[in-house]
DNA sequence: CGAACTATTACGTCGCGTAATTGTAA
DNA sequence: CTTACAATTACGCGACGTAATAGTTC
């Protein structure tokens, strides 16, 4: 069983207890936050978008392992550029089939082929702007040691 | 004087009548969408928010060579992840350049400093994250290579 | 007449941020 | 009492999309 350093706050006490009697490992909205390096509330929001679906104990919410699992695909998904609806049909066919492996990685190919197609001409457009930037900074430069003559 | 293939629409007559009238090169809305793939909605909103101000003959907007160099000057910047509020600043830099006071000078050459520098950490970071996704997407493909035996 | 433009107004979208307010446990 | 979490509701943002409605010219 997982322990962290410092107990943080009610969530935090009750995610302890109930370690104790279950052998699930349990989370509370603060640790997944602090280990995902996202907001609360991003989590509710996910949560509204049908995303996560924790259980509730006394109205906090309470993640299991499996919540926390695909939170963790939820957020890579989001890192290579799916919007979120597209990830709810992700994670769906990753749950059906034992082909979803498969899927999974051409999915994966996929959308990082895009995304990488994206950045390449942000790239160069950020070339282009730095150059005439470049030329506008010099010129300019120019213009005011001739006018200091 | 620029000549396209079909007219289309009032506007369209009216800026062909205007082109005999005036040395000035004159374009109609549907003309600037059509040659920057980009939307009348799109156009409308930049005048909006102050980016773009053609004036209007008898309630149609009629854009002039200017206008549209300030177009592509918008667009490009929207394009390396600039917002629009930004590009306001960005095209008085644009605007400002060859003009003569001293003070002006200093000016550009400040503002074209800071915008030289955001655009190098820009381009850093996409490099970034192209690589991260080149490694996805070949140990994706990789993997799948393997599955398929 | 319809087709093809144009106009304005205004609500919808996406992924949250940011209060504002309230509750609870230590 | 404060502090440190938790909860819900709801408006804000950025860059438009998308009707809905109406006017014009051919």
């Amino acid at each position: 069983v997982k322990r962290n350093s410092q107990a943080r706050g009610a969530a935090r006490e009750l995610v302890e207890s109930l370690r104790d009697e279950r052998a699930d490992v349990i989370f509370g909205i603060g640790d997944l936050c602090e280990e995902f390096r996202v907001s609360p509330r991003t989590l509710r929001f996910y949560e509204t978008k049908g995303l996560l679906s924790p259980r509730r104990i006394n109205g906090l919410r309470v993640y299991t392992r499996r919540d926390r699992a695909r939170l963790a695909l939820i957020l890579r998904a989001k890192a290579i550029g799916s919007k979120l609806s597209e990830i709810n049909h992700y994670l769906d066919l990753y749950g059906s089939h034992g082909e979803g492996r498969s899927q999974q990685l051409r999915y994966v190919i996929e959308r990082t082929d895009v995304e990488i197609g994206k950045l390449e001409r942000k790239r160069a457009n950020i070339e282009k702007s730095l150059q005439e930037l470049r030329m506008i900074n010099q010129s300019s430069r120019r213009l005011l040691e001739e006018r200091r003559q």
